[in-house]
Parts: structure tokens; sequence; C-alpha cells
DNA sequence: AGCGCACTGTTATACTGTTTCATCACGGTC
DNA sequence: GACCGTGATGAAACAGTATAACAGTGCGCT
């Protein structure tokens, strides 16, 4: 996330923990920066590392900024990398799907209806209620594709 | 898993790993029973101290029989549980979905087409190559749904 | 001042998974 | 039989991920 998308996703984290009268504390703001600063997910002690350069911090420090942030769907978990990374539409709740490339370590964030709603259909058939959909499909970019084939 | 259905899935199994020419060695095979024998998901440590009941055993161990199942589809791994299942039938390669209660802790595991066509789609269009959809749903199954709404 | 509450700091610990090297068993070759 | 390559196992140490438990701090409220 270049420097300007950063600012604007912060202001508008900002602004949204306002409305929702919520405290965006300046350990969740750096936490949700260093995040967003990534171009890719970010594990938990990674954080840390980065949060220890401003002074002495322990992985809970880092684990409740990181709860809080996931409570607030301003950042997701990939829980088939144990990594974080920033919501790109952090306004509405939603439950999204991700690509993610072994290639290049790239992720992209989806939200298919199509896919939540089979989800959802599927669930209904067996009196499931759904809380929490994980949908992360692990593949080849197609730019990690392109550059295999070439090698 | 019950008594017969335990015996019926493992000379299964026997008959799998003969066809396909790999050795369902015992350790693989022990690591397999207790993992289907379990009504629950289990975790590698679980299996372990179990392991250790017949003798020693380290992580390696169990690990290496794990990612052996995996491979020959034997069982699944559930990543938000960081624990293991039976697969109900590894006869085919399938993308399966599971769906799972936080209440009794218990899983079902579907392989529907409509959320593995959907997931298909979407992942063409991005031009990405999906080698390993996760598909987990987190919620309420009927009976907890059920009993919740009793209390 | 006294209290409750949310947030933070600190230490220790539990849980999950991997690296590394040594050893062993089996099958094919000379 | 001696030799060797390969796959499976044993064993010790380590790396990575996550939580428990408890103490301290700041702030608004009465
Ligand atoms: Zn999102
Ligand atoms: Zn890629
Ligand atoms: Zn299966
Ligand atoms: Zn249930």
């Amino acid at each position: 996330m270049d420097e300007d998308t950063l600012t604007q996703a912060l202001s508008r984290a900002e602004t949204l923990c306002a409305q929702r009268g919520v405290r965006l504390t300046p350990q969740r703001r750096r936490v949700l920066e260093l995040v967003c600063r990534a171009e890719r997910p970010v594990g938990a002690y990674e954080l840390l590392d980065q949060l220890r350069d401003g002074g002495p911090a322990a992985p809970p420090t880092v684990y409740r900024a990181l709860d809080w942030l996931l409570e607030q769907g301003l950042v997701h978990k990939l829980e088939t990398l144990h990594a974080f990374i920033g919501c790109t539409h952090p306004e509405h709740p939603h439950a999204s799907q991700f690509l993610i490339c072994d290639g290049c370590g790239g992720v992209k964030e989806l939200e298919d209806k199509a896919i939540a709603g089979s989800l959802a259909s599927v669930a209904a058939e067996s009196g499931f209620r759904p809380s929490r959909p994980v949908v992360e499909v692990i593949g080849t970019c197609s730019d990690c594709a392109a550059k295999h084939g070439k090698d």
C-alpha cells in the first residue's frame, strides 16, 4: 500500500471508529498502520518486531490490538498463513474470500455473492447457522503462472 | 466413528493404498485409526499422546504420518482448528467444505458442486489457478441451536 | 477522594510445527 | 554375500504461534 492510500485508509478507520463510538487508540492505530503498510500478509511476531522499534512490547500487546482490529473488521486473518492483512473495504461488514498465491505471497480479497450464497444455502440445508465463513484459496496468481511458464 | 465403520474405513484405506502402490505402514495406519476413532477433530499432540501409549514418539513422527495421510486424501486438516479429521469418502480426490460447530465441536464434511463451481469461476476471472481451496464455516449446528434455544 | 472500567505492561507458559542428523529396513545390482 | 540407493523411523533441539494470569495506569463518574 503506498503512502497516500495508507493515509487515506487510516483516516477512514478513524472516521469509522468515531462513528461507532469505539477507541482507535495509538497502539491499535500503530498496528493497523503496520498491517496496511505491508504489501503482504504479516505475522503477529513480525508486527511485534516492528512495534519493538518504538519501545518494549510483548506478544499480548500485538494480539490484543489484532483481536480488536478483527472485531472492527479493519483487518482480516488468513488462517492458512497465520497472518493478517488490512481490509480493503472496512466500511460495511462482509464475508470475504481470499485468493492466496504461494508463488509471490500476494493476496486478493474478494467479496463474491455467488460464493457467499452457495455457502449460505448449503449451511441452511443442514440447519447450520454460520457465524464466520473462512474461504481461502491457495494457488498461483496470473503473474506467477506467466513467469513460471517462461522459465 | 463406531467400531464397524472404523474397521471398514481402515480396510478401504488398505485397498486404496494397495491400488496406488503406496505404503500404508503400521505407523500411518495407527495414526489413521486414531484420527478416525475420534468423534471430533484431533490435534497433532493429542495423537502424539495416544501414540506414546504404545512406545516412545516425537512430534515429527505424528506430523510425518499426518502429512502422508493428507497427501493420500485419507484425512483432512481443519485450518481454523489446527486439527485433523478422517475423510468420509477418500476414494476419489475432492475439494470439500466443512461446517464446524463451535458449540459441540462437531464437523460435517460436504462436497458441494455449487461452491466448488463459484470458487473456480471467481478464480478463473482473476486468472488464478487454485491448488488447494480451504472452505471452513464456523457456526452453530442444528442440535446446538436447538439446545441453546431451550436454555 | 473513591470507584469502575477499559487499556496497557510484564512474565511466564502452552500449543503447534520444523530442522537436523542418525539409524534402520527393503529391494535391486554386482 | 557385499554394495548401494531409497524410503521410513527415531531422537533431540529448536522455531513459530497464541494465551493465561496478574499488576499497573489513566480517565470519567459519584
Ligand atoms: Zn475485508
Ligand atoms: Zn503470485
Ligand atoms: Zn474428504
Ligand atoms: Zn453443535
